[in-house]
Parts: structure tokens; sequence; C-alpha cells
DNA sequence: TCAATATGGTTGCTTAAAGAAACCAGATTA
DNA sequence: TAATCTGGTTTCTTTAAGCAACCATATTGA
């Protein structure tokens, strides 16, 4: 692949790509979300080769996604789990989901239904909120002066980036 | 690479995946965002190669994420401007850009001050939330019977997958 | 009018990552 | 004490990413 690393980029979404930005990272925090934590699970469940499951697993457990957990028991020696970093990725493989249900929904499949466990009401599309809540499209959005979208603004030509 | 196609997974995210999920797709669509719409501009901007700059804006426009639109003014002739699906990942990237901005801060960079342009308040942290809004993690959710995750289960031995 | 430049590519080569399958070592079970 | 399960590693092949050169069209500018 020869990939370009992304690691001293100053912007934070190619960080975050970095690290959980390729094909199978994000498949492993969404098992992982759905209960899954064992290799042979991984493994069987996404059908990815065991070689490059290994690789995605030490490199999220490395960028602290997740967490390698010697568990004792019968067989199995060990769980990788979400650590409080990966669980914070919920909103974002939520966001994917319902964008994929949306915009390319499986003939043969029901859009993911979530519930909250308190109320068993599902829960609303992941938006982008203003302070009072009010859903805010990428039209209604601005950076202020002085902040930085964290890509280089190239205004020689009056072109603007934000 | 020979990266596994995920065109007819039965799962969403994967299907997503497929059409945003690789390294560059989504950092376009984030410029796009950000008001880059010319060729020559993603390509500086993001110091992608240009045949996979090519390859990948056609993509996009194959998947209607973006749309090719011919300018005939001054020297530039095509713009690629993104369709509703294409804005419709506003939440997903802003929700990265937070997770990024939360767990990998850049020494030198100031988090994303995105402001709404009515009040000029800034927006909130992506979250999932209840049909009340009140912010959900993974731990309070759940997928009813008889609905689907979208992954395989296999609860022969009681595993469970949701 | 003719050269210089910009735009939006394409082509060919090299490098590196993904995939498949075989192999392996430690622990458990039978 | 052999079979099995676990979580890997190794080797090899295939394919995509990156780089640099090239190219056709359109515009400017002298």
């Amino acid at each position: 692949m020869a990939r370009k690393r992304f690691d001293d980029s100053n912007c934070s979404v190619a960080r975050a790509l970095n690290e959980v930005g390729d094909w199978w990272s994000l498949l492993v925090v969404l098992h992982a979300m759905y209960g899954i934590r064992r290799f042979v699970d991984f493994q069987q469940e996404l059908g990815i080769a065991r070689n490059i499951l290994c690789d995605r697993l030490a490199r999220l457990v490395d960028n602290e996604v997740l967490k390698k957990v010697d568990v004792g028991e019968h067989g199995s020696r060990f769980e990788y789990r979400l650590t409080e970093k990966g669980r914070d990725l919920f909103p974002i493989v939520i966001a994917l989901r319902q964008w994929g249900d949306k915009w390319n929904p499986a003939p043969d499949q029901t859009p993911l239904d979530l519930r909250d466990r308190e109320t068993g009401r599902a829960i609303l599309p992941v938006e982008v909120q203003d302070a009072d809540g009010k859903p805010l499209t990428v039209r209604d959005v601005f950076v202020p002066e002085g902040s930085d979208t964290g890509i280089e603004k190239k205004t020689p030509d009056g072109k603007k980036s934000a």
C-alpha cells in the first residue's frame, strides 16, 4: 500500500483516521461494541486474515482503543476489551451505521434499531447540534476568525478554506 | 492491498466504509466541507498522489457523495461539490474530529471551534441520544429481540453478539 | 500569433500492505 | 498421551498506494 502516515498531521481528523480509519479497525471496534472480545470470534465474524487481525488488534491496543486482558479461563486466554477511548467511538460508529442505512440500505436488512435500556425507546439520528440542541448542517456553521480548521489556508488568491 | 470488498456485506457500517472508509475519501469529504472544490486544491491541501486523487474523486462521484460540475470559468473547468448524501457525512466527520481533538490533541493546535452561523455559539459534542436528547453510551443501549445488528450471531454456545 | 502556463488528468514503475494458507507453541480436555 | 483449542507467526502472492513523468485542452500574456 505504501500508505502515507498521518501521525504528524496537524489535522486531528487525519490523526484519528490514522488510528481507526483503515478498512478493518473500525469494524473491529464495532464488533467489540456488539460484545465480541476474543481473537477467534473477531476472526470468524469479520472474515479477516489472521495476520491482519493480529496487526489491527495490536495497533488498537497500542493506541489505547482496546485493552488486552489475560483471562485464565478454559482454553481462552485473552480478551480484547474497549477502553473509554474506544467506547468514545460510539457516536462515530452509530453515525456511520445510520448513514449507511439511510443511503445504502440493504434490501434484506432492517435499519439498526438501537434502544435505550432504560426507556426502551429508539435512539435519535446522530446530529451536529447547536448549544440548544438544534440540528445543524455543514452550511449552518462557521469557523471563527483566529480559529483554525487544521488545514492549510492558501489565501493569496482570495480563496478561503472555511 | 488486495482489499476485501464489502459491497455485498449485510452490515451497513461495512458498506459505508466501502464508500468512504478508506484513507483518503473521508479527508476529501472533510476538505470539501471546508470549501475545497477543485482538483488541484485537493491535491495540494491533501498532498495526495494525483492518480489516487483521480480514483477517489471518481469513486466518490460514482457513489454520489460528490458531484462533478463543469464550470467554464478561466482555467478551472470542474468543481467537485458535495451532494446531500455527502453533506450528510457532516456528523461523522465532526464526531471524528472531536474524538481526535479529545484523545489525540496536537500540542500546537486548538480543538475545532465550530459555531452556529445564526447564534455564534459553539456546537455541542456529537452524541448518541435517546428520544429525549439524553446522551447514551454503548452500555446504555440494546438491540431489541427480532432486530438485527447486521453481524452474524453464533449463539450455539450461548455467546451473544449484541 | 505563438509561447508559457494552468487545469485535470493518464501511464508506468516501485514499494508496501492485504489476503490465504500453512505452521506452531502453550494450555486444556478427554 | 494424544487431540484440540487458543492466539498467534511465517511465507508467499496479489493488489493498491505513492511517485514522477507525460499529455491534451484552454487560457493568458507578450
